[in-house]
RNA sequence: GGGCGGUUAGCUCAGCGGUAGAGCAUCGGUCUUACAAACCGGGGGUCACAGGUUCGAAUCCCGUACCGCCCA
């Protein structure tokens, strides 16, 4: 037992890491015959970096992986990475365009950019891994997995032929949110909104007035919606107009009656209809069989059909057609105005609705099986999680789950990328078309060009990863034959935890859900632990563009350590809650990890060399030890109830408390003194109750608490070994009161002392009159003697109480006279009138509620028994109080 | 426009029916070799505002104000 003398964690992390890698502690034995534990990594993209969503991510799951584990549970927590599709690709090209390729697709094709990007994700892989290692997840790297591995792609291949065979997946033409940037179209829920000042047009349109913030997009019009209560619109209901725009294109408008998008309140009450190039348009003109002008390419650039201003960008036939209006007097009125733009999620450029064939999920059909009923997707999400078969955390956010899925429209899955599963869709002619994992037979089929949305292959995850990769790779197998013989699938799906944040619930976890009941006919996962984003101290988004209020987890890892980073994940957060993490706190907790190393310094000379007996055995007298031992199961006791209620935050709060101002403050200070030293009991005492906390830590700071648990000689490895359990023999009231009791003489002497401007160094006398528990405080002596450093101290103070050059601290269970160079009266009276009336005031409080016959009959009994207690405490005080005081007059 | 949150000590936040807590910061002190990244002691809050329910409200309900997020 060699301790140096401060943990230094860039030094030994790396170490430890290994140790547990190699001691087999992070695999997961399928043949173990313990409840299982499953937590599904969520898959940082391949080519990330560490960023602090991540480190949040792991120190929850982490944290609960460990503590299950102890607990006796097999643990398993499936790590992995993610293609991210889009962002991928687009990365990949940026970096090719910058080698001066300045088209990539075109200019190296399919094939080679897909090889290129592979090669680029197989580099990148390894550092997200090593930085996930960096932050001490015990995650069980024999079963990382990648979305494209061969069974998780099988997977992909086949979940997606089976839904297109029940008729979930169909290919249609629709209005889709097409990313000029990117070149390809994304889904409702990857569009963000922005707000930008921008103009808002009022176009004098036939007899009309239309209102419009993209005046280019009218050049597509094909009618206008009035409502059908509009008198001032009424008579041009089901009429024709032909508009001839000033300089072309003449376009024709029907006027259609709409009652439901169109408010009469609104500008002129007049709605121009783009089918072409607006989602609620395309209703529109569905309903009233209106044609489509398609006037925006892919490229953001106007068509053929936009007459004199084809081959315009959109901003340019925008310019162009509103100084074409003002010439020629159309132009009613320009103003400014807020404008809610959609744009990309990923490029953070603006999206273009267009019409395009597209792949989408139809979850309004009832096509599901699900508990003897046939159901939509739609329907067997929402009832999941009504039933409480699946439980979202926190409570609010199943509300927000609800009111997504209500507003849920089809899933278009398709993709213009080339990086991502391909669709497992082939053609042949005109009318030939085949879905399944495998191409079909025969010759002449070509395979769809598109790619799929990579949450499509991330909503299997869950299960995907549990899949026996020997397995998947017969081709003559069902999905639902491989998962039947897939052994981890078997053992350990349904996942227990789903942790991820907030933002990614609507891309990722409902996703799964939809996907899992699907496929699986059971949930996901039984808990969904949402967790909030991590802002700055300004309560911003941590950017580049302020490094100072920026934080990167690797750095933080090699300045103060990944435990410190990871309680500063954790303690003082709670479910759900963004938090705002300044350095300071990092640092708060760096202080606790030095703090448990001093005090294993310590606990370590103090068993040095004697023979230390495990508990139960020795029978433990002292009171002290007692006390201890009481509080440590009291803790277990309620960090257990927390971490049960995923109140981690508060569960690592109070391990804090315990062993910070119990532990060390007070009982490693008490054993100091010989009388409590010397007994047998003492050291056994001491390493039980050291060894708990370095268990009840270790899911919150693994690293320092298994070098600790190594210095010591502990038998194993800390990360094996088993959860503190409640111990019921630790009881003994009395003990425990009673130095309840002492603590608080300590404090009181130490108070006078420093009211009294006692210097630190002098001893003092001190004189105790006990009310309750002077048996115990009497065995303390020695213990009080230390702590509050008094010389002199006897327990027969009734008339020192009374001595005018003497302080008196009183208590509930004692008074105490600490005896002064000189009197001072006039101090002595003002401190004791403030106790005074402070005891009264509450005092007073707690009789008007005794009083009150509606608490006395209608609150719980122990709370009026406590409240009875409390006051009688009070009234004792205040006794005390007055006595002392009658005797400085 | 719709939905969901937040408002508690100077700062960051817990607590969410039994009468207010932590860390940091602050003020005063430091004999004591586990720890000055520490120790001892102190100060600091009508829990945003206004109603209601209740024996009892920071906590539950209704409303107001401001802030934030999500969806149209």
């Amino acid at each position: 037992m060699a301790f140096s003398e401060y943990f230094e964690p860039a030094k030994r992390e790396q170490e430890i890491y290994r140790r547990w890698m190699e001691s087999g502690a992070f695999t997961a034995d399928r043949d173990s015959n313990k409840p299982a534990f499953t937590i599904s990594m969520p898959p940082p993209n391949a080519t990330g970096f560490l960023h602090l969503g991540h480190s949040i991510m792991l120190a929850i799951e982490d944290l609960l992986i460990r503590w299950k584990r102890m607990a006796g549970y097999e643990s398993l927590w499936v790590p992995g990475t993610d293609h991210a599709a889009i962002a991928t690709e687009s990365r990949v090209i940026k970096n090719l365009q910058q080698q001066g390729i300045r088209d990539p697709r075109t200019e190296l094709g399919r094939d080679e950019l897909i090889r290129r990007i592979a090669e680029f994700v197989r580099n990148s892989q390894s550092t997200i891994r090593s930085q996930i290692m960096a932050m001490g997840a015990s995650c069980d790297w024999s079963r990382e997995r990648y979305t494209m591995d061969a069974q998780l792609s099988r997977a992909v291949a086949s979940v997606f032929a089976r839904m297109f065979q029940d008729g979930l997946i169909y290919r249609g033409q629709r209005i889709i949110n097409w990313d000029p940037t990117l070149q390809t179209t994304i889904s409702d829920d990857e569009i963000e909104h922005l707000n930008r000042e921008a103009k808002f047009y009022t176009i004098r349109y036939g007899p009309f007035l239309v209102g419009t913030s993209r005046p280019e997009t009218k050049l597509g019009d094909t009618a206008v919606a009035v409502h059908p209560n509009d008198e001032r619109w009424r008579e041009h209901i089901g009429k024709t107009y032909e508009i001839r725009w000033p300089k072309g294109p003449t376009i024709t408008v029907k006027v259609v009656a709409d009652a439901l998008n169109v408010d009469m309140e609104t500008g002129t009450g007049v709605l121009g209809v783009t089918p072409a190039h607006s989602q609620i348009d395309f209703e529109i003109a569905q309903q009233h069989n209106l044609p489509l002008v398609q006037v925006i390419d892919e490229q953001g650039r106007m068509t053929e059909a936009a007459g004199p201003y084809a081959g315009m960008t959109v901003l340019e036939c925008r310019e162009a057609f509103v100084r074409d209006l003002r010439e020629a007097g159309l132009l009613e009125k320009e103003e400014s105005y807020e404008q809610k733009v959609s744009i990309c999620y990923r490029s953070k450029q603006p999206i273009e609705p267009l019409p395009k064939a597209q792949w989408f999920i139809d979850v309004n059909k009832p096509a599901v099986r699900w508990r003897g009923q046939l159901m939509s997707l739609k329907q067997v999400m929402k009832e999941v999680v009504e039933t409480g078969r699946i439980k979202i955390l926190p409570d609010h956010e199943e509300k927000i789950y609800f009111h997504w899925i209500e507003n849920l429209r089809d899933w278009c899955i398709s993709r213009q990328i080339w990086w991502g599963h391909r669709v497992p869709v082939w053609y042949r002619g005109r009318d030939e078309m085949y879905a399944g994992h495998r191409k079909p037979e025969g010759e002449g089929w070509t395979q769809d060009p598109d790619t799929l949305d990579t949450w499509f292959s991330s909503a299997l995850w869950t299960w995907s990863t549990l899949v026996d990769p020997r397995v998947a790779m017969d081709e003559n197998l069902s999905l639902a034959e491989i998962l039947e013989r897939s052994p981890d699938y078997k053992r350990f799906h349904p996942t227990s935890v789903m942790e991820t944040g907030y933002d990614i619930m609507f891309f990722w976890v409902a996703r799964m859900i939809l996907m899992t009941t699907y496929v699986t006919g059971d949930i996901p996962f039984e808990t969904v632990y949402l967790h909030g984003l991590v802002l700055d101290i300004n309560g911003k988004k941590m950017s580049k563009e302020n490094p100072e209020t920026s934080i990167d987890p690797l750095d933080e890892i090699r300045e103060n350590g990944a435990d410190a980073l990871r309680l500063g994940m954790i303690l003082g957060s709670a479910v759900g809650r963004d938090m705002k993490l300044g350095k300071d706190h990092i640092i708060a907790c760096k202080r606790l990890v030095n703090k448990i190393w001093n005090a294993a310094k310590l606990v370590s000379r103090n068993i040095e060399g004697k023979t230390v007996g495990d508990l139960p055995p020795a029978p433990i007298i002292h009171p002290v030890n007692r006390w201890m031992l009481v509080r440590l199961k009291k803790l277990i006791e309620s960090v257990g109830e927390r971490l049960e209620n995923y109140s981690l935050g508060e569960a690592g709060e109070q391990v804090r408390t315990s062993f910070w101002g119990e532990f060390c403050d007070f009982y490693l200070e008490a054993i100091k003194v010989e009388e409590l030293a010397r007994l047998d009991e003492t050291p056994a005492t001491l390493l039980h109750v050291f060894d708990q906390y370095l268990r009840l830590f270790h899911p919150f700071m693994p690293f320092v608490t298994e070098e600790i648990w190594a210095e010591l000689e502990r038998p194993g490895m800390l990360i094996r070994a088993e959860w503190p359990k409640v111990r019921d023999d630790h009881q003994w009231p009395e003990s425990a009161d009673g130095v309840d009791a002492v603590v608080r003489l300590i404090s009181e002497i130490r108070r006078i002392r420093s009211d009294r401007g006692i210097e630190a160094r002098a001893k003092v006398t001190a004189e105790v009159q006990p009310r309750a528990h002077s048996e115990v405080m009497e065995s303390c002596r020695e213990i009080i003697a230390r702590l509050a450093r008094t010389g002199a101290l006897s327990f027969n103070g009734a008339s020192a109480t009374t001595r005018k050059d003497a302080s008196v601290g009183v208590d509930e269970a004692f008074s105490v006279a600490v005896s002064l160079d000189k009197a001072d009266t006039q101090a002595e009276r003002a401190r004791l009138t403030k106790q005074l009336n402070t005891e009264q005031e509450k005092l007073a409080s707690l009789e008007k509620r005794l009083g009150n016959e509606g608490f006395v009959n209608r609150a719980k009994p122990e709370v009026v028994e406590a409240t009875r207690q409390e006051a009688a405490a009070a009234s004792a005080t205040i006794a005390s109080i007055e006595e002392r005081l009658q005797s400085l007059d």
